[in-house]
DNA sequence: ACCGCCGGGTGCC
DNA sequence: ACCGCCGGGTGCC
């Protein structure tokens, strides 16, 4: 059947994706440059009618943003605009001679266009409002984009005192008023996050948590039930007389802006966000709890007249608290659309009748297939038995809505819900959810369109995203964040761009200031470096290593090839296009860092052949170690189906899919769905099967000398050892085949070890583990282990020492290789080592590390202008000292 | 909606 | 009259 067919349905999308896609995230499609708001500038405006506005409610008035969304399935025309106003209401379209001549270079990404009403009050005209339509593209673009809009008979006026963006506009205009100036806006608004940001602790219901929460989980609990339950304003919202303005858009209105309830919860990994989402739904349960917990809380939260009658009366019976706290207000107006009429007047004990009454409040938690059943143990060991009931829902289309709501959670993939997302039928485009949990949300990539677009249009009262290692490398960028979270007016594309994107991208402070307090306010994010959990202190140590002679004189061969080979490629500009062989002479340069073992024996040139692509071709085995570096310990799925690969492909462009994916996939069209760069099937390279563990065993015994790496490890291990023969350590090496190496120098040196790689299934990982813990002199104190299948929750506090054997390119790897060990329940302190060899490939790895690291620390959570995870040209010049 | 546009009714001076 | 002109109905995309 066609809608069980993910390629179909990839393909079905496209179209959808063609429009969406972020420019900015083809960071690969080097030899057509995409458009980018650093790139593009003002040409100008044209003067347009917004029409139809007498079937729309959304106002507007006086001098306003507006948000230009295209609508191309409209039925009535499919060049239409929609114009919302900044609560994202409709306030109607762009007249049809207008968007017919705009559309398409919109939808070419040829411009882009940003809307402002000059002045609604003063045309007071029932039926239409003139707006104004800047007009931005990439400087190549402008005069073929001039005659297009000149030569349909618009009129482009392009004043050249009209330099500043649309935003920038905005702040002349404000200042000129003599009204606050945006910075100092900003610096209330801060002072109010910092002011907010004291975390009350708050007590999950004892009746349905059994656990103790650690106190940094109390005041997480605290503040996720205050972003739910607050009726403060959103940010850039200021209150006058009753009235609201919004002081971005300059919007103005009386009706209150609704609070965003919900946001991003970004806690280090380790931290039990897990347990803490838990408490926090458990108190759907039971009403008064919450009231009770959030009174004492001391919530400060506006007063209003409109009590809700159902919860005074509630708290009246139960007799828990007679206050009228600031709670039944928002209780009330959270509930009414659905729960009003049930409520008032039923006299069940308090904690049924929540269960009762408010039983629809069901929570969806969109998860990776890899920490769905983290969910299910947390539940098990953190929860009374039956409290809470789930549903793991895998996409069986006959459940209806009514079955759905029964339960407190509904458990799902992203993927299910992807693939559910084009069937109509499918309840979870029904249902309204009570509240959407996006549980690493990190994962959901870029290029899943129908990843981004079903868990957006989701309906739900409450928004999380949850990530324990927060857009370090933006996958689900901020914008695709903003349009889940429903965060008017950045969930709106243009008022996205102009407004943060635009500034940012222009250097402009005031793009990276709103971003802060964007995320300032919504986002909760501890680290464990603050000492949260009494955690014993984590210290990181760098080793750099000295190649012996023998590894130096190939190393410096081997660089010396390569660069050339770079600089052949960057010379004729197809870097980009040779990624896949970039990255083996790459990986090579790496593994002899290393070990020179992992190289073949007879290893005297990067090209024996002269032919890269021939070389890669022709080596299954460096393809291998490539598709592993590739995935570089990250939990990777193919893009078209989101799953687990099965029969990796490589592409030229160095995209990973599974080989049905991409065939079919390229069938339609002959690009990458990824970079969408030129793509047949005579750039798609495969990887052979994984070899099984006794494959690689006979390699080891050929092998005589250690190498300098290994020889440090071992100085470490055995130092180690002598102070406390009972200290265990964890040695992560993202090459299987060198943790197979390691074991017989380890054990030669007297060390039990133990093994724990990809190759293993669930169960025996589980034994490995297990194993591992055991103490004592009869215990093992060294395992060798892959990231990769060192999953998500796994623990590994049995050890105080993490050697990491080579840097990985993307440091919140690294990151996540120490947590395995450094997390609850760790007692002595952590020391880490990473192992970097000495004038090599290594040590400029770290430098880049480094550098991504400062740009992910610039703004939480602010992407850079490319996908970070991408090396780019000018990262290969750092890698290579080019 | 104080417009434009459409289409039916109508038709010398 | 295969026109002009009149005046009512009507109205985003």
């Amino acid at each position: 059947m066609e809608d069980e067919d993910p390629v179909s349905l990839f393909l079905s999308l496209d179209n959808w994706q063609e429009s969406h896609a972020d420019p900015d995230e083809l960071s690969l499609a080097q030899d057509s440059p995409p458009q980018s708001p650093a790139e593009t500038y003002l040409l100008g405006f044209v003067i347009a009618n917004i029409v139809g506005i007498q079937y729309y409610s959304g106002t507007i008035s006086g001098r306003e943003m507006v948000g230009l969304v295209r609508e191309p399935l409209n039925p009535h025309d499919s060049n239409a605009i929609k114009v919302l106003n900044t609560r994202t209401v409709q306030v109607g379209h762009i007249e049809r001679p207008v968007a017919a001549v705009l559309a398409p270079l919109i939808d070419a990404h040829t411009i882009l266009v940003e809307g402002i009403v000059p002045n609604a009050r003063a045309t007071g005209n029932r039926y239409k409002i003139p707006c104004q339509i800047h007009v931005f593209s990439r400087i190549e673009a402008s005069e073929a984009v001039k005659s297009a809009i000149s030569g349909a008979g618009l009129d482009l006026i392009s004043d050249s005192d009209v330099s500043f963006t649309l935003s920038e506009a905005m702040v002349v205009k404000e200042q000129r008023k003599g009204d606050k100036s945006v910075d100092e806006i900003f610096k209330l608004v801060d002072e109010n996050v910092s002011k907010k940001g004291a975390l009350e602790p708050l007590e999950p219901p004892k009746d349905v948590i059994k656990s103790e929460l650690f106190v940094h989980q109390k005041e997480g609990l605290g503040w996720l039930v205050h972003r739910e339950n607050s009726d403060e304003l959103p940010p850039f919202w200021e209150e006058k007389d009753g009235s609201y303005v919004n002081v971005l858009t300059n919007y103005h209105t009386d009706v209150r802006p609704e609070p965003l309830r919900g946001g991003v919860f970004a806690d280090d990994m380790g931290l039990g966000k897990t347990l803490t989402l838990l408490s926090l739904i458990a108190f759907d349960k039971c009403g008064s709890a919450l009231a009770s917990a959030m009174h004492s809380a001391s919530l400060d939260v506006e007063k209003s007249d409109e009590m809700g009658e159902e919860e005074s009366g509630k708290k009246g019976k139960k007799g828990r608290t007679s206050k009228k706290g600031p709670l039944s207000r928002k209780k009330r107006k959270i509930g009414d659309v659905r729960f009003d009429g049930n409520v008032k007047g039923k006299s069940l004990s308090l904690c049924e009748k929540s269960f009762s009454d408010f039983g629809s409040k069901t929570t969806l938690i969109v998860c990776p297939p890899s920490v769905f059943s983290t969910w299910i143990t947390q539940l098990e060991e953190h929860t009374w038995p039956r409290k809470l009931k789930v549903y793991m829902y895998y996409g069986n289309r006959t459940n209806d809505v009514g079955e759905l709501k029964k339960y407190d959670i509904v458990l799902t993939t992203y993927s299910t819900l992807a693939t559910e997302y084009r069937c109509s039928e499918s309840p979870m485009k029904k249902i309204e959810w009570w509240r959407v949990i996006l549980d690493e949300a990190h994962l959901i990539k870029n290029v899943n369109a129908q990843q981004s677009r079903a868990v957006t249009d989701l309906i739900a009262q409450r928004r999380w995203v949850v990530t324990g290692t927060p857009i370090q490398n933006g996958s689900f960028d901020l914008f695709s964040l903003m349009a889940f979270l429903r965060f008017a007016p950045f969930s709106v594309k243009s008022h996205w761009q102009s407004l943060v994107q635009r500034p940012l991208a222009l250097g402009n402070q005031k793009g990276l200031s709103r971003l802060q307090v964007l995320m300032a306010t919504i986002s909760l994010r501890r680290t464990k470096e603050k000492g949260l959990i009494g955690l014993p202190p984590k210290v990181i140590e760098t080793c750099y290593v000295e190649l012996s002679r023998e590894e130096r004189e190939l190393y410096d061969k081997m660089e010396g090839e390569a660069k050339s080979v770079f600089r052949c490629y960057i010379d004729a500009g197809n870097m980009m296009r040779n990624y896949s062989a970039v990255l083996s002479i790459l990986l090579r340069l790496r593994q002899i860092c290393i070990d020179l073992a992992l190289c073949p024996s007879d290893l005297k040139s990067l090209l024996p052949s002269h032919n890269i692509e021939a070389d890669v071709t022709n080596n299954p085995e460096l393809l291998k170690k490539m598709v592993e570096v590739l995935r570089d310990g990250e939990d990777f799925d193919c893009p078209i189906c989101i799953s687990p690969p099965t029969n990796i492909i490589i592409t030229r462009c160095a995209h990973l899919f599974c080989q049905a994916c991409i065939l079919k996939t390229l069938h339609h069209k002959p690009r990458c769905p990824l970079c969408r760069g030129p793509l047949t099937q005579s750039d798609l390279f495969s990887a052979p099967p994984e070899a099984s563990d006794t494959d690689d065993t006979g390699v080891s015994s050929s092998k005589t000398t250690t190498s300098s790496k290994v020889s440090a490890l071992l100085k470490f291990l055995m130092e180690s050892r002598n102070q406390n023969p009972a200290t265990k350590s964890v040695v992560f090496s993202q090459f299987r085949k060198m943790l197979i190496f390691l074991e017989k120098p380890l054990k030669d040196a007297g060390f039990k070890i133990l093994r724990l790689d990809g190759s293993m299934n669930a169960k025996r990982r589980t034994q490995v583990i297990e194993e591992f813990g055991v103490p004592g002199h009869d215990g093992p104190t060294v395992l060798l282990a892959s990231l990769k299948a060192s999953g998500t929750g796994i623990n590994l506090t049995a050890a105080s020492r993490v050697y990491l054997l080579e840097p990985w390119w993307n440091p919140a790897v690294e990151d996540q290789a120490m947590d395995r060990v450094h997390r609850i329940g760790q007692k002595e302190n952590v020391k880490i080592v990473r192992l970097i060899a000495r004038n090599s490939i290594e040590e400029r790895i770290v430098e880049l590390q480094e550098r991504k690291k400062q740009l992910a620390r610039e703004a939480f959570g602010g992407r850079g202008p490319k996908d970070r995870r991408e090396i780019g040209l000018d990262d290969l010049r750092t890698l290579m000292s080019m």
